[in-house]
DNA sequence: GCCAACGTTGGC
DNA sequence: GCCAACGTTGGC
């Protein structure tokens, strides 16, 4: 045999991955998102989301809309990483409440990717229905306590999930 | 409105 | 570096 050189990590870092990303949709709701047709994803103030963010959203990844703190919370539809991670300039602005003291223009703590429209489910996927729904079992979304507002979803599960929403 | 789970802050 | 106190998230 000869040399082994297969490297695991190029081929992961080349395939498109599949997000869950919340929003309370009495601030912004995929309505929102259809009117606007893209946004920055602003606000986000916990490290791992940045770094999902900066170190391994590409454009072209698909997304779940999720409501949270809803009546009832759950997807909405999907989007699209349409632009990769930029400084969050909410940071920068003293009058917004994410402001970040600690943040220079030089050294900006936290980014924020641009998000497109891409459909609103016909069939709202209710976080009920996700956790009764034993293919989904694995989604970080219903474990217990997960309060992370950008998740990972593997590609079996954003299928099913995609499956159910675009029942009419 | 309650509260469990989690993340961050800051004293030591 | 530990960990108690505090703040936030988000379902219910």
């Amino acid at each position: 045999m000869g040399a082994n050189t297969e490297n695991k990590k190029t081929t992961l870092n080349s395939s498109s991955q599949y997000w869950l990303m919340k929003s309370e949709p009495d601030v912004f709701s995929i309505q929102d998102l259809k009117k606007n047709k893209t946004t920055l994803w602003e606000g986000v103030r916990n490290y791992q989301a940045r770094n999902f963010m900066t170190k391994e959203m590409q454009v072209g990844d698909l997304v779940l809309f999720y409501h949270s703190n809803a009546t009832p919370p759950g997807v909405a539809g999907l989007a699209t990483v349409s632009k990769a991670a930029i400084p969050d300039p909410t940071q920068f602005d003293k009058k917004s409440e994410y402001f970040d003291p600690k943040a220079t223009k030089e050294k900006p703590i936290w980014f924020c990717v641009e998000v497109k429209f891409v459909s609103e489910f016909p069939h709202f996927v209710s976080l009920e229905e996700i956790r009764k729904d034993a293919k989904l079992s694995e989604m970080m979304v219903i474990q217990k306590g997960s309060r992370l507002s950008i998740q990972p979803v593997k590609a079996k599960d954003f299928q099913h999930l995609q499956k159910l929403g675009q029942q009419s």
